[in-house]
DNA sequence: GTCTATAAATGGATAGAC
DNA sequence: GTCTATCCATTTATAGAC
């Protein structure tokens, strides 16, 4: 029915202005800062009208959690390439330029620093997807065990949550990038010259 | 006097008592889900009295901060070795166990996470302290550059909060620690070979 | 869906007696 | 230094009228 699509897009448009008003404060108050009270008043309804959009407030972060996933899935992904160093870097730079874009929603898709909130099956599918979407570049380029990926992880967001942790704002830890790849490339190239090591997951 | 600094040292027991269990109260509902209140009820005391040991919320995080920091000092460094690949695999694996220990304190410690808080001068100067020491072993045993160190700081600090965030309890990350040394002490055994770069901060 | 009203609890923090 | 009492703001969440 045309009526009913046409409800339900206006009630996705509405939860979509709720929980962009929602990183809003977020922003300025912090993740854990944010209230619901706040929230309503920016957004100019009463409190309780929330409720018809969310069930609870760690149904909002879920929301808050969703969103900034479809945000890293609709941005547009670095170029393709056929050296390995090419599209190391970029990948990389591509998930820290969205990283350091917004501080606190790199702190809710990336740390479990809400107490009580744990991000539904459906909201963390997205998540999942992103990963894969990022990985997937590099599996094109050469074979790459879950370890590598993982040791890949752990240093990007390393450097990350150092630079917004100990220097926000600023470039310390983010202009090693360049560092941080040259020390992965090799290892990535070393297991690529023995294929009889293939099959890692 | 004898008074005095006997009920001093009473005063500062009471205070280590009172951020002791704290921390108990924030490994249970998570550093933000921490209350006075609770606080206080656990300790057999009214809220209210709490104020004569510390002045604000805030003030609670940073003998926190500060306690989590000593606890760090006081731990059994690792034995020292000529070998680089040995002091930096021992270093770092000192850091980690004493991070897995105790991720809420890792968390105080290492992320801004809690919105209002920032440490003290004197508590930041514990941390400052810390992390003086964990280069100075480095520092005798290699020349390492401020870009080094900040290196080893995203990849180790990486792995632990991934290992935190996404496998808590399990080894998925931490079993990287070798992989993640062996990433390293090329770039730091190549800087050594080249005396004429020396005299990096 | 939105409102008013309100619940029911928790939050941090202070005043003042003892 | 500890207590009682309390303030006052804030919190999430619900009930029920419109």
């Amino acid at each position: 029915m045309a009526t009913d699509g046409w409800s339900t897009g206006r009630r996705a448009a509405a939860l979509e202005s709720i929980v962009d008003t929602a990183w809003e404060l977020a922003r300025e108050n912090g993740l854990a800062g944010l209230s619901l009270r706040d929230l309503a008043r920016r957004l100019g309804m009463a409190p309780a009208s929330l409720y018809s959009y969310i069930d609870s407030k760690n149904g909002l972060y879920d929301a808050m959690f969703a969103q900034g996933y479809r945000a890293l899935l609709a941005k547009e992904p670095p170029a393709h390439s056929d050296d390995l160093r090419t599209v190391l870097y970029n990948g990389v730079v591509f998930y820290v330029d969205f990283a350091l874009e917004d501080p606190v929603r790199f702190q809710l898709l990336s740390q479990r620093t809400i107490p009580g909130f744990e991000p539904s099956i459906e909201a963390y599918a997205l998540a999942q997807e992103a990963y894969a979407h990022s990985c997937s570049a590099l599996s094109a380029a050469i074979e790459v065990t879950q370890e590598d990926l993982d040791l890949i992880t752990a240093l990007v967001s390393g450097l990350i949550s150092q630079q917004i942790a100990n220097d926000p704002g600023g470039t310390r830890w983010v202009r090693l990038l360049d560092d941080a790849v040259d020390l992965l490339v090799p290892r990535l190239q070393l297991r690529g010259k023995h294929p009889a090591s293939a099959g890692g997951r």
